[in-house]
DNA sequence: AGATTGTTCTTCGTATACACTTCGTCTGGA
DNA sequence: TCCAGACGAAGTGTATACGAAGAACAATCT
């Protein structure tokens, strides 16, 4: 183990809690840590090999970011995103992706359609090939490349952590709704292209609308519980 | 259910990482560090009369709310906040404030109402008495409330981060427009009791917007700069 | 002068110690 | 049998010390 992180270590030196910080969010996105799962600090320690204090740090900022809840002298658990929540969450990104596109269509260069067009075109190909995992990549990558070209930090920033959130109920839920929203995505694409902002609100509110529609009605079928 | 526990756990023994995340947090807000100010650990640990560890942990949370900039091996400066940033700030703030008042209009109860105005009563003695310190806290007061009563977690964990980050932006420039906004806050109270959502958010819009303008015409006086 | 080499400051990570809380279990008594 | 309190284990909260490595800056050498 300490060859493999001296090697990363020499490289650009991530700090050690960063890379526990990522881990244990990817870790809880995949469901490997499901909610209520209790995160002592000596596990997690042993778990990832490094020693209790990159660990309490990474657990803050885990806090933060709303994947665990820290019980006072009790420690941290896993949190448990409820159907309530997940709505709340999507009322925030409705707002907030709707922003995003409206900046986005006033802002992006020609360079920044051809990426957009980009993605679509990979999405279309995974699609046809019937490659789920990689349409829900391309699903991500796209909308994080409209919360850049919108220019505006906070909102990149804060959007990518509730769709972060989202995903993560999504994984614990059962299906992907990738393939179907895809024409969503070309409209949308559509409508950044044409500099209209109003246009590119419309279109992200409506795929936000439909994709709120399907996750709630995932959600009602109850994750976790087939 | 989390007041009960609060109340049975430990008096109120809050660990002494939050004290001094608290305390770094206010300190910042208030220019007693700032923007760019160097933030050794020792110092901190000094300053709040405490060991390494909990600044340490105190300050990953402080980078992920957008407080302080940790650059590897180099340690933790105060961040600053460009003229750039405040107007990425109201973009979104002004989203998510609108959509706090639409919720908060659809769900709040005659109680909630009754101390939104107890507030607004209370915020229009501090202005007759010129005190602008009181003023611009029971703004803070009203605004949070708005949020709480959305009923939205979400919703009102950030846009209570991007309030106070836009209330730090305030300290460092110079005037306040509390006393101006009142009338406003007024109007979107009015709103928010007659239980109209649209009209509430339209409210909290061109409060935003007037805020904004405020803010934006500061910052061009150059903060720091006078 | 310009490049190289130390020196120092500080962060980063580890290890250890210990007080205190909480929780589960065990035991003794009604 | 059942309950209450004692007891101990587990785990967090905090402090402290130490070594390694990076960065900044000063001193030295060519």
């Amino acid at each position: 183990m300490a060859e493999d992180l001296r090697d990363k270590l020499g490289a650009q030196h991530l700090p050690l809690r960063d890379q526990v910080l990522a881990a244990l969010r990817t870790a809880i996105i995949n469901g490997d840590y499901p909610p209520g799962e209790r995160l002592t600090e000596d596990r997690l320690a042993e778990d990832f090999g490094v020693s209790r204090n990159p660990v309490r740090e990474a657990l803050r900022v885990a806090e933060a970011e709303g994947f665990v809840v820290i019980l006072p002298r009790r420690g941290a658990v896993v949190a448990s995103p409820s159907s309530g929540t997940i709505a709340d969450m999507f009322a925030v990104r409705e707002r907030l992706e709707a922003l995003a596109a409206r900046l986005a269509a006033e802002r992006a260069t020609a360079a920044d359609v051809a990426a957009l067009r980009a993605l679509l075109e990979q999405g279309r190909e995974a699609t046809e090939q019937q490659d789920l995992r990689r349409v829900a990549e391309l699903n991500t990558a796209l909308h994080l490349r409209i919360l850049q070209i919108s220019g505006n930090p906070w909102l990149s920033s804060i959007a990518k952590a509730l769709y972060l959130h989202v995903q993560w109920v999504f994984r614990l839920g059962a299906a992907e709704r990738a393939p179907h929203s895809w024409s969503e995505h070309i409209q949308l694409v559509d409508a950044i292209e044409s500099g209209d902002g109003e246009r590119a609100e419309q279109a992200a509110l409506s795929h936000l609308d439909a994709a709120s529609a399907a996750a709630y009605e995932n959600a009602e079928g109850g994750y976790g519980a087939h």
